[in-house]
DNA sequence: AGCACGCCGACT
DNA sequence: GTCGGCGTGCTC
């Protein structure tokens, strides 16, 4: 069991000083395949010194070379030489991936079920990495018969001269397969050759700059000389030429002036537009020794366009300041023991002794802090103490909140140090970013998720706002939770991990009460502003009083009210109700499934109610079984009803709807949220969309149409989901001085989700929904996992999803037979399904999935890893896609 | 994941 | 005989 310390995890040893990967005769080498399989190369002596385990090679692959990286170095190995090539040539001169950041691949690779290769992979982004390309290229003499399509690719590469396969697929309007089968007979034939280049896909950018040449003295000596000199001579000559020569002089007095200024060189296409000259300006002032012009590099820096003011640290309330005390005493702990024993908790397949595959990290802590507490002034003087010793901060965020206004907040406390990472970056932004961190030149790094690979040396904290939000889930393999991994990577570094939330995840709350996070509280809002009103109102009521329209009285009389005193209405509508389930009008009942105890998804072909967990089903019902009444019905309705019934009641009201279909055109966006801000609109109706991160200060009532609809998706985070939903938009309600409403529409007024949700109460709401998962076994209780099977073939998929079942129950049989523990159902791996995945088609594929759930992550992870290898044959013979999803925010 | 190999049916 | 299309298995 005990395999000793992993090989890349020795710590204590300067690799420089003392070279233990040197003189090993073997690199092993991870690429982005899909088996999770390491490969053993060669190394040339001249390569020797460089090849450190994390830099990255072109080693020859099959026909052709391919780019991956040196994961260990190794005597040993089980390979006839002469099946052994060599590593031909090295990409790095200093490794891309520490010796942290290749044990916390390792791990994600383990835990999320991928390769180690594709794992490192995703933690670099595609503008760092190298692009392959390759190119075909007709060869001058060629004889024999072709085919009609060999012909056509002759006469396209005749053309052309060189071109890259998917050119050529597009061209010839063929698969990519078929190209590289077609050219691979060609190439057989001496008609064409193919070259592979691997480029980088952005480099780094270089400009002319100017730079002082002599001591400021001497400069200001020359500013009074350029200005004077001209000044003289123009008073004893004023012919044209002298005039002219005498704005050059000014002209350059300026450019003196500027550089001695700003004190730092300066690009010269930037300095003779300042002064408004021509380049030609500045070449006598080189000559004569003033300036020195080079090419340096510039760093393409996405915030310096931005002035923002600067700001200074607040003072802190007394919780808040609880809170950074208990940071700081962390932070301490952290540095003393750190440096030295770092080793012992860097073990990649030990942590805390409990479950070898978990992440849970004893340096986190969870911040919870009402919206409106002051989180982010905690953070950031807790990230001011970090850099002051030296160390750099990572702070993810959502990607839906890593807007300008988020940005700024930190740009204006913390200035240059801060690299921004978001979406809308280009390649070569990005490329200058990432190497501003890795070089140190950027100690805080603000991001969404995959902003918890960035490549910082000395990390110090890692912060993670809003964190029970799903964007930190991916949602391509490998389906990291950036939570999980930032877990990790504070462990290997020895770094707090500070989590915060005002509605925090089942999971992180949970791990507070079983003592593996400390939990920091932030119980009331600065300023002492209010939290808005909330009011429930009961729908079933309103059936029975003869409204049938979707706006309850309440809601009606309330938007009036708004719209009298010209403030503004959020109405919202959860978007994702789109599974229809099947509920009562009259005493709100909505039908369930008894084992899973989600909600029943009506289907319309075989008019029964299917359950998306286990699979089972069961005919509508007639009447309500539950109080008898005939107003049993699917629940439909979405933003375009709203908006309709809208305009109807208030044809004076300026409405709009901010949802993804109104808002396809990119600018569109920003365009209704702008217009809103300007008072342009009453009423916005919009989606998860409205739901976060904006802030409108005339917006004094939000109203929730149907808040059952995130209620009854058939997904066991439904309640969670509508918890926090509901306490997010309630907190879109009177931020500024205008006190807020929110009025929540429902048909189950009692259930806790909605109760504590109008309570602004998340302990209660976390009381009754730990009782909730802890019967039914679901996370925090058991880890569980998803085996999505898609594909055209609705039959084979199905068929697919059954073999998937057999086969991982054999395994599963197996494994605890060799455990030899007696087969429950808390030491085993329970297998649920196959069912129809609640979005069961998608793109014209059809979609089934099977659950998994275990109290112990690794044996789901063993099975998945073997379903991986050994995957049933008809997933390849009927092209059945799979995806393995462990610990899913959703199950749709 | 690619990519090569090898098999089988079609067709100049 | 070749060419095209597709399933199977390997990559240091």
């Amino acid at each position: 069991m005990d395999r000793g310390p992993h090989p890349l995890l020795e710590r204590g040893t300067k690799r420089s000083e003392n070279p233990i990967f040197k003189n090993m005769r073997y690199a092993n080498v991870a690429f982005p395949l899909s088996v999770d399989q390491v490969f053993t190369y060669g190394v040339p002596p001249q390569l020797d010194t460089v090849l450190q385990p994390g830099v990255r090679v072109l080693a020859p692959f099959r026909r052709t070379k391919q780019e991956g990286v040196v994961v260990e170095r190794v005597n040993e190995t089980d390979l006839a030489p002469d099946l052994i090539k060599n590593v031909s040539e090295c990409l790095d001169e200093t490794p891309m991936f520490s010796p942290d950041m290749l044990a916390l691949t390792k791990w994600m690779a383990d835990y999320y079920v991928c390769s180690w290769g594709v794992a490192l992979y995703r933690a670099v982004p595609a503008a760092v990495r190298t692009q392959k390309r390759e190119l075909v290229r007709l060869l001058p003499e060629f004889s024999g018969s072709l085919g009609s399509v060999q012909k056509e690719i002759v006469a396209l590469l005749e053309a052309a001269g060189e071109l890259t396969f998917n050119q050529l697929a597009r061209r010839t309007g063929l698969s990519s397969q078929d190209v590289r089968s077609k050219v691979r007979r060609l190439r057989e034939k001496g008609v064409v050759e193919t070259n592979v280049t691997h480029k980088p896909k952005a480099t780094t950018q270089e400009t002319t700059v100017a730079q002082l040449a002599l001591p400021d003295v001497d400069i200001e000596a020359e500013i009074v000389q350029l200005k004077n000199d001209t000044g003289g001579s123009e008073a004893a000559s004023p012919q044209p030429p002298i005039n002219r020569r005498h704005a050059a002089d000014t002209k350059r007095a300026e450019v003196l002036q500027l550089l001695l200024d700003e004190g730092v060189p300066l690009a010269t296409a930037d300095l003779v537009k300042r002064v408004n000259a021509s380049a030609s300006l500045l070449s006598p002032l080189e000559r004569r020794g003033f300036i020195q012009i080079t090419r340096a590099q510039t760093v393409r820096n996405p915030l310096s366009s931005e002035s923002i003011a600067p700001t200074q640290p607040l003072r802190l309330n007394s919780a808040q300041s609880t809170a950074f005390a208990e940071i700081q005493k962390a932070l301490t702990e952290a540095r003393h023991h750190g440096d030295n024993v770092r080793g012992t908790s860097a073990a990649p397949d030990t942590v805390g002794g409990v479950s070898n595959r978990d992440a849970e990290h004893p340096l986190t802590f969870l911040l919870h802090g009402v919206t409106g507490s002051g989180k982010t002034e905690v953070y950031m003087q807790a990230m001011a103490s970090v850099l002051e010793s030296g160390k750099s901060v990572i702070v993810l965020v959502p990607e839906i909140s890593l807007t300008p206004q988020t940005a700024s907040r930190f740009v204006g406390r913390f200035g240059a140090r801060v690299a921004l990472l978001h979406s809308r970056l280009s390649d070569g932004e990005r490329y200058d970013q990432w190497h501003r961190i890795q070089k140190g030149e950027a100690d805080i790094v603000i991001g969404p998720r995959s902003a918890i690979f960035a490549p910082v040396q000395k990390l110090g904290m890692l912060i993670i706002d809003e964190e029970h939000s799903d964007s930190y889930k991916s949602d391509t393999a490998p389906r990291y939770h950036a939570r999980e991994v930032a877990q990790k990577r504070g462990a290997l570094a020895n770094c707090p991990v500070l989590l915060g939330s005002a509605t925090p995840s089942l999971e992180s709350f949970h791990r507070t009460r079983n003592g593996s996070y400390r939990l920091l509280n932030l119980p009331d809002r600065v300023f002492d502003r209010k939290m808005p009103d909330v009011h429930i109102v009961d729908m079933r009521n309103e059936f029975k009083k003869g409204n049938r329209t979707i706006f309850s009285r309440l809601l009606q009389s309330t938007i009036e009210e708004r719209l009298v005193r010209r403030e503004q209405i959020i109405l919202f509508l959860n978007r994702r109700g789109y599974a229809t389930y099947v509920f009562c009008r009259t005493c709100g009942y909505v039908e369930r499934c008894d084992n899973c105890s989600i909600s029943l998804t009506y289907h319309r072909e075989t008019q029964r109610l299917v359950c998306h967990h286990c699979g089972s089903k069961r005919p509508t019902q007639q009447v309500c079984p539950q109080c008898s009444s005939d107003a049993i019905r699917f629940f439909r309705g979405g933003t375009e009803a709203v908006e309709q019934e809208a305009r109807k009641l208030y044809p004076n009201a300026r409405v709009k709807r901010f949802d993804a279909d109104s808002t396809a055109r990119k600018d569109a966006h920003r365009q209704i949220l702008t217009e809103f801000g300007q008072q342009k609109i009453d009423i916005l109706i919009g989606t998860q969309m409205v739901s976060k991160g904006l802030d409108f200060p005339h917006v004094t009532l939000v109203g929730v149409i149907a808040a059952d609809t995130a209620l009854n998706l058939p997904d066991f985070r439904a309640s969670e989901q509508t918890f926090s939903l509901l306490t997010q938009v309630a907190g879109r309600s009177g931020r500024a001085d205008l006190e807020g409403m929110v009025v929540i529409q429902t048909y189950m007024p009692e259930h806790y989700s909605i109760e504590a949700a109008q309570k602004h109460d998340y302990l209660d709401f976390y009381a009754q929904e730990v009782v909730a998962r802890d019967a039914l076994r679901y996370p925090p209780f058991a880890h569980v996992a998803t085996l999505l099977l898609r594909g055209k073939d609705e039959q084979a998929v199905v068929e697919a999803a059954h073999a998937a079942r057999d086969q991982l129950e054999i395994w599963q049989t197996d494994q605890d037979h060799a455990s030899q523990v007696p087969r429950v159902a808390e030491t085993s791996v329970e297998i649920l399904g196959p069912a129809p995945a609640p979005l069961s088609k998608i793109e014209g594929k059809f979609r089934w999935h099977l659950l998994l759930r275990s109290t112990y992550p690794e044996k789901i992870g063993k099975l998945f890893k073997r379903f991986t290898e050994e995957p049933p044959t008809i997933i390849k013979s009927k092209a059945i896609e799979f995806v393995i999803d462990i610990d899913p925010t959703n199950t749709l």
